[in-house]
RNA sequence: GGGCGAUUAGCUCAGAGGGAGAGCACCACGUUGACAUCGUGGGGGUCACUGGUUCAAUCCCAGUAUCGCCCA
């Protein structure tokens, strides 16, 4: 045994932290343009200021690091491109919270400008928490450029888009229906709201009509807008209601009168067929309301409580509250029909958790559907590609029944709208007051007193330019002439809506370019039963804790294991951990290396090599490069994943170590044991790089620390095709001899033979001359546990043999009586027996498919082939396992 | 209601028009000091169902069932 201290345990906490800060140290990860080199660009989806480290984050960065990683291996200057994102609503929320909790302040009692400045120095304290935990995972963006999507040139950029698009008449405003959120009091976008299936009720109200007692039952989930109805609508063709067409009924509980209108969009079918119309309060009433020309009833106020004009009884309650009071009235009044038992759909808002109300305010919009088009057209020509491809549909889908986007919120945390109002609410969208002033003064022709929107934009407006503005944009930067469009964006279908498309759409807007040229759509990571992970579901798996506990390289492996195209990934803490036991044996690999001075030097050549086990460890492992190359390069992370498990666990180690454990031991000159020596750590050093984007603090730990290397992986060139000339049947050779080993312990196994039992092993040389050489013999001696013995069986009882062909050729075990524990029966004939009917079997099925004429007329001649000689392969097995039978049966019987 | 997707070993999932795969779990065994965070061997499947296309379907197509997601 050599050196101690080289052979401690991998401790990951303590070689994370300082082989990450030595990364940081010597710069590794910031982008140098380089004319010399091809880029490689993309933008990091910016997490929320707000934000803890989730596990979907963690998927998300290991994807984009193990492109990062492989392309700087590649040599490609790389910008993977970090940032993070205000997040209007949350990180108000947030500090508006804490404000409560620990100084018992209102943002409303400390004012706008102070309010900012806290939410500020909250940012300033917490806001890179989540940074400092996307190093913890090894990330390895480009630190030094990390924006934030309020810093100064991003908000000048936004500014500068707005006003465009509104100089344009794209952006409007425009007083309408919006979905208003009652608990954070501003409007939200469609895509902001969830519908919930609920269970709920169905109220039949009477309404009476004017000086009669007949009355017109109206059905309504909504009994509480009831006085803001402004008709009921009834379909012009329902004879039910005929003669009700222009009377009046009474609002219940007032003494107000309503039409009763003829509308087609009324469903005759649906509740009573009359419908109770309330357009200000209501998406599809609106639209009646418009169309019918009537007056609009607000009877809500930005609280969502009812307003001075409802009966005073009412004023001030809270809608969903003042459904009780209002039902039980009209249960009292004799309005009340029935009620019914339903599911319906009731709107949230994914923010707040609260019931969303219609709510008609003065709001911006942003004209979406032309820019949907120029995007959508961008994908059909494949200018920017998804991966997997299946979500090109769900794109176009959207793209397709896209509504204008309300982009204004009535918060304070934001980039505020570039708008100021005349006296006369003229509206000027400029840049900064200064020009706004000498615009107004202009219009005027007098300075008068402008006032600002204090609406803010929508948090996705300033995200949807993230592409270009973190490049600095629209200033012509070198960065920006470099970088864009970006190679490729990485994120989760969940946000296609939210901001793929709409980083497109302003993309393609502004610069007439799409902003990357292709998506990769990875997973959502979700719970046991098929749940989005959420805080308030409690159904959290914490990426901090496993890197805690089992470290970040397996965490990262398990995650780009699991990012299997298009499904959803079911995480569980066991995989973590057994990936964790596979790092370790990596980590263990190079301790035997060690051990065996197994060190690389550099007069090592391929061409050089001379023994066969080191011939055909290089040329799998050469399969296995270009396989993990080609895997990365196609975006099929799983896959390289795989590969990289098998071949370092069952070819490098299994195989290719145990051979050399033996061959070290055998092997009498010292030029081959250097051989060996010098290809072991030549491979394992080729492992390693491949290793690296996936498993970097490892794989450096080794290759940087521990065998004192001047570069760290990422610096070093990732490895190629070898150029290298051996001769098939080298291969074909320790093939064989593998195979052997195997058909050996598997005999063993099923006689029960003590595994530690060497038993002799009879074989005519001449028959295996082709795979059994000095070389292999040794090998196949040790890890079968067998003695080959070359000599002739005649003059032998038979008895004491266990025959069996690998190959087609005969060999037989020798053994003692003691040696098993079985039966007798079970060994000779049983053997070859049951591998003469698995032959038969298959000589059977391939002999029914070359009998059929239309198969061979018509199936490829390849395939015919194939058939063909697998058929002959098969026979010939067949006729020389019946010889053996033969042979065994006359032995016994004589 | 509309759209998309899934159904493969006990579990979690890959896969491809021409011989059913992996990891885990399970069973048996433990030789040789990198690794018990390990190794060796083994058993286990009507590839949801019904039709169609094809010389050939688990794979392509249609329908059915069940489940999931998105949209309304």
């Amino acid at each position: 045994m050599k050196i101690k201290d080289n052979l401690n345990n991998f401790n990951h906490l303590e070689a994370e932290n300082r082989i990450y800060t030595a990364w940081e140290k010597k710069d590794l990860f910031s982008s140098k343009i380089d004319h010399k080199k091809k880029n490689f660009s993309m933008i990091m989806p910016p997490p929320n200021v707000t934000g803890n480290l989730h596990i979907g984050h963690a998927l998300n960065m290991t994807i984009q690091d193990i492109l990062s990683r492989f392309w700087r291996m590649n040599g490609r200057n790389v910008l993977w491109q970090p940032g993070t994102d205000h997040a209007g609503i949350a990180t108000q929320s947030i500090v508006e919270k804490n404000l409560l909790k620990e100084e018992n302040l209102r943002k409303n009692n400390i004012g706008k400008e102070k309010f900012i400045s806290r939410v500020w120095e909250w940012k300033k304290l917490s806001g890179n928490k989540i940074v400092n935990q996307i190093k913890r995972l090894g990330a390895s963006p480009d630190w030094k450029r990390l924006k934030f999507t309020l810093d100064e040139d991003v908000s000048d950029a936004v500014n500068h888009v707005f006003i465009k698009l509104y100089k344009e008449g794209l952006i409007y405003k425009d007083r309408r229906l919006v979905n208003w959120d009652t608990k954070l009091q501003t409007a939200i976008s469609d895509l902001e709201v969830e519908q919930k299936e609920k269970n709920g009720e169905f109220f039949y109200i009477k309404y009476f009509l004017e000086n009669s007692k007949k009355y017109i039952t109206v059905a309504t989930t909504r009994p509480e807008t009831l006085f803001g109805d402004c008709c009921v609508a009834v379909n012009p063709k329902d004879k039910k209601y005929k003669n009700y067409i222009g009377k009046k009924v009474y609002i219940p509980l007032t003494k107000k009168l309503i039409p009763i209108m003829a509308d087609s969009y009324v469903d005759m079918e649906k509740g009573t067929g009359a419908l109770k119309v309330t357009p200000a309060h209501d998406f599809n009433d609106f639209k009646i309301g418009k169309k019918l020309k009537i007056p609009f009833y607000e009877i809500f106020d930005k609280y969502g409580k009812l307003n001075d004009n409802v009966p005073a009884a009412y004023r001030g309650i809270d809608r969903l509250l003042a459904r009780n009071n209002i039902v039980s009235n009209l249960k009292k009044s004799g309005n009340l029909e029935k009620i019914e038992k339903i599911n319906h759909s009731v709107p949230y808002g994914d923010r707040s958790g609260s019931v969303i109300e219609p709510y008609l305010t003065d709001q911006w919009f942003l004209d979406v559907k032309g820019l949907a088009k120029d995007a959508t057209l961008k994908v059909k020509k494949n200018e920017t590609e998804f991966v997997p491809n299946s979500w090109t549909k769900v794109f176009y889908s959207w793209m397709s029944q896209i509504e204008p986007w309300c982009i204004s919120r009535q918060i304070w945390w934001g980039h505020q709208l570039p708008v100021w109002y005349g006296p006369d609410n003229k509206i000027f969208a400029c840049n900064n007051k200064k020009v706004a002033n000498e615009e107004a003064t202009k219009y005027y022709g007098k300075k008068v007193e402008l006032n600002r929107e204090t609406d803010v934009l929508d948090t996705w407006f300033s995200s949807a330019l993230w592409p270009l503005t973190t490049l600095g944009w629209p200033k012509m930067t070198k960065e920006y002439k470099e970088y864009f469009p970006t190679n490729i964006l990485v994120t989760g279908f969940d946000i296609i809506f939210f901001w793929v498309s709409r980083m497109m759409m302003q993309s393609i807007y502004n610069t007439k370019k799409v902003p990357f040229k292709k998506v990769y759509i990875h997973p959502l990571i979700r719970d046991k039963f098929g749940q989005k992970m959420s805080k308030s579901k409690g159904n959290i798996i914490d990426p901090l804790e496993l890197i805690n506990k089992y470290g970040a390289d397996p965490l990262r492996f398990t995650l780009a294991s699991l990012a299997a195209q298009g499904k959803d990934i079911k995480l569980s803490e066991d995989s973590v951990k057994l990936n964790r036991n596979f790092v370790t044996k990596i980590f263990n690999s190079y301790k035997f290396l060690h051990i065996n001075n197994c060190n690389f030097k550099k007069d090592f050549k391929l061409e050089n090599l001379k023994i066969d086990t080191n011939i055909w460890i290089v040329k799998n492992l050469n399969d296995f490069i270009l396989s993990v190359t080609s895997n990365i390069k196609n975006l099929r992370f799983n896959d390289a994943v795989k590969e990289i498990y098998s071949f370092t666990k069952n070819i490098y180690c299994d195989w290719y170590i145990e051979s050399v454990k033996v061959l070290i031991n055998e092997m009498k000159e010292k030029k081959s044991i250097e051989e060996i020596q010098n290809c072991s750590s030549y491979c394992f050093i080729e492992l390693l790089k491949v290793c690296h984007p996936f498993m970097p603090f490892i794989s450096d730990e080794i290759y940087f620390t521990k065998m004192n290397n001047d570069k760290y992986l990422d610096q070093v060139k990732w490895p190629d095709k070898v150029n290298f000339k051996y001769k098939k049947s080298t291969i074909e050779n320790i093939d064989l001899s593998l195979g052997l080993i195997s058909k050996l312990r598997n005999i063993k196994s099923s006689l029960k033979i003590e595994p530690k039992n060497i038993l002799t092993l009879f074989v005519d040389r001449k028959l295996t001359s082709k795979f059994i050489n000095q070389e292999t013999e040794v090998i196949i001696n040790n890890l079968a546990r067998v003695k080959i013995n070359f000599s002739s069986l005649k003059n032998k009882k038979t008895e004491n043999f266990t025959k069996f062909l690998f190959n087609n050729i005969p060999f037989n075990i020798l053994h003692n009586t003691e040696d098993i524990s079985s039966e007798k029966d079970i060994r000779d004939l049983s053997l070859l027996n049951k591998e003469l009917s698995a032959f038969e079997f298959e000589i059977k099925r391939i002999e029914a498919k070359l009998k059929n004429d239309k198969f061979v007329e018509k199936a490829p001649k390849k395939v015919v082939e194939l058939n063909k000689n697998k058929l002959n392969k098969y026979n010939d097995s067949k006729n020389k396992l019946i010889d053996e039978i033969n042979l065994l049966e006359k032995k016994e019987k004589s």
